[in-house]
DNA sequence: CAGCCGTGGTC
DNA sequence: TGACCAAGGCT
C-alpha cells in the first residue's frame, strides 16, 4: 500500500499523464447513462477496435437512444443489432435492464449505485463503470486492465482471479481513487492499462506511475488460472434450398446462441452420401469446430426449431457470424 | 468456484 | 497455426 501523501503523487501523475494522450472515444463524450452503459456492455470481454471499427456503438444508439426505445423491442431486431459482436446474451440483459429502469425507476436511468448494480447484466465493474463515467460519482472499477496494472504495481505474485485475488484488487482500487476526479482517474486507469501497461511488452519507460511500480518481471503477471484446453468439433449442417426459401434453425431459450439462426444439423449418416459444398473453421469459447455444409437431401423436412425463410428475409435474420460468412459465400455460388 | 458464453486480433 | 486474450457476468 501506499502512504496517503504517494497516494496524491500517483493520483497526480496518472491524471497528468491521461490528460497528454487520452483518446477521445464517442463514450468519452457524453455523460448519459444509457449510452455509458450501452458502451461498457458491449466492451466486455470485446476490444475498442472491434466496437468502434464496425461502427456497432453509433448504430446500436441511433437505433435505440433510451431505455424506453428498446424496452419493448422484438428480439429479432435486438439480436441483429448485436450481430458479429458475439456473447449474445449481453443485449438480452441490457433490454432486461431497460425493462426495469422503465418499470422501476419510471424511465428515469437510475443514479444509485446499489440501484445500477441491481439491473441485469451489470456487474461490479460496469456499475462502477457507469456511476464514474456518467455521473462523476466515486466508485473504483477493476477490469483486466486495471487488474494487470495492480498486480504489477505490487508485484502480486498471487493468482488475480480467486476470490481473494479478486478482493486485493478491490481493495487497491478503492485505497487509490481519486474522489476528486474519479471519471478522470478511472479512464486513466484504462488507458494505461491499454497504452502503456499491456499485456505483451509493457512500456515501463513510458509509464507515468512508473516510481511507485514493485515488480521487476511486468511481463509475468498478473497471474491467472490456465485456461482450458481447447476441444475439436465437428458440425454437419446442410443447406436446403426450395423455391426460393431456405431451411434454418433457431436456437432454443436455453441453447448456446439463443434466439440466432443457422444451417440445420443433420447425423452423419444422413448427410454421407450428400455433395460436400464448403467445410470451414471457427472457434467458439473453447471449441475449436470444424464446420461441413452438405446439399441437403431430396424431400427435406423441417425437424424441431426449424423453418422456411424467404432468401429475401436472410439479412434481417440474426446470425452467428461463422454461419453469416458461410452463407455468403455459398450463395455467391448458387447465383452464378 | 468452475464452467460457460462469440469474435477478431496478435505473435 | 494454435494459444492467448479483450472495458465481465451469470449459473
Amino acid at each position: 500500500m501506499l502512504a496517503t501523501q504517494d497516494t496524491k503523487s500517483f493520483q497526480h501523475a496518472l491524471l497528468a499523464w491521461y490528460t497528454s494522450v487520452a483518446k477521445d472515444y464517442p463514450w468519452r463524450q457524453t455523460t448519459d447513462p444509457w449510452h455509458i452503459l450501452v458502451s461498457e456492455v458491449m466492451l466486455q470481454q470485446t476490444q475498442v477496435a472491434t466496437v468502434l471499427g464496425k461502427g456497432f456503438y453509433t448504430r446500436f444508439l441511433e437505433k435505440y437512444p433510451t431505455p424506453a426505445s428498446i424496452a419493448n423491442a422484438p428480439e429479432q431486431d435486438i439480436l441483429s443489432a448485436w450481430e458479429g459482436l458475439g456473447y449474445y446474451r449481453r443485449v438480452r440483459n441490457l433490454q432486461k435492464a431497460a425493462r426495469a429502469i422503465c418499470e422501476q425507476h419510471k424511465g428515469i436511468f437510475p443514479t444509485q449505485h446499489a440501484a445500477i448494480l441491481a439491473l441485469p447484466g451489470i456487474g461490479q465493474y460496469t456499475a462502477g463503470a457507469v456511476s464514474s463515467f456518467a455521473y462523476n460519482q466515486p466508485q473504483p472499477i477493476v477490469d483486466a486492465n486495471v487488474a494487470r496494472i495492480f498486480s504489477r504495481l505490487f508485484d502480486y505474485q498471487e493468482r488475480v482471479d480467486s476470490s481473494a485475488g479478486t478482493k486485493q484488487l478491490w481493495q487497491w482500487a478503492d485505497q487509490l481513487l481519486s474522489h476528486h476526479e474519479p471519471r478522470l482517474h478511472n479512464s486513466a486507469l484504462m488507458e494505461l492499462g491499454q497504452q502503456v501497461c499491456s499485456n505483451k511488452s509493457p512500456q515501463c519507460l513510458l509509464c507515468p506511475i512508473k516510481p511507485w511500480c514493485q515488480t521487476k518481471n511486468p511481463e509475468d503477471l498478473p497471474i491467472k488460472k490456465a485456461r482450458k484446453k481447447t476441444v475439436l468439433v465437428d458440425e454437419l449442417c446442410m443447406l436446403a434450398i426450395c423455391d426460393g426459401k431456405i431451411l434454418l434453425h433457431k436456437a432454443a431459450d436455453s441453447a448456446r446462441r439463443s434466439g440466432m439462426w443457422k444451417l440445420p444439423e443433420r447425423e452423419h449418416h444422413e448427410l454421407e452420401t450428400q455433395d460436400l459444398l464448403l467445410k470451414t473453421n471457427y472457434a467458439i469459447t473453447h471449441h475449436k469446430v470444424t464446420l461441413y455444409i452438405y446439399q441437403a437431401p431430396d424431400k427435406t423436412e423441417p425437424a424441431t426449431g426449424e423453418a422456411w425463410h424467404s432468401l429475401d428475409s436472410l439479412d434481417k435474420l440474426p446470425m452467428p457470424s461463422p454461419f453469416r460468412k458461410a452463407l455468403n459465400s455459398l450463395l455467391e455460388d448458387y447465383f452464378v
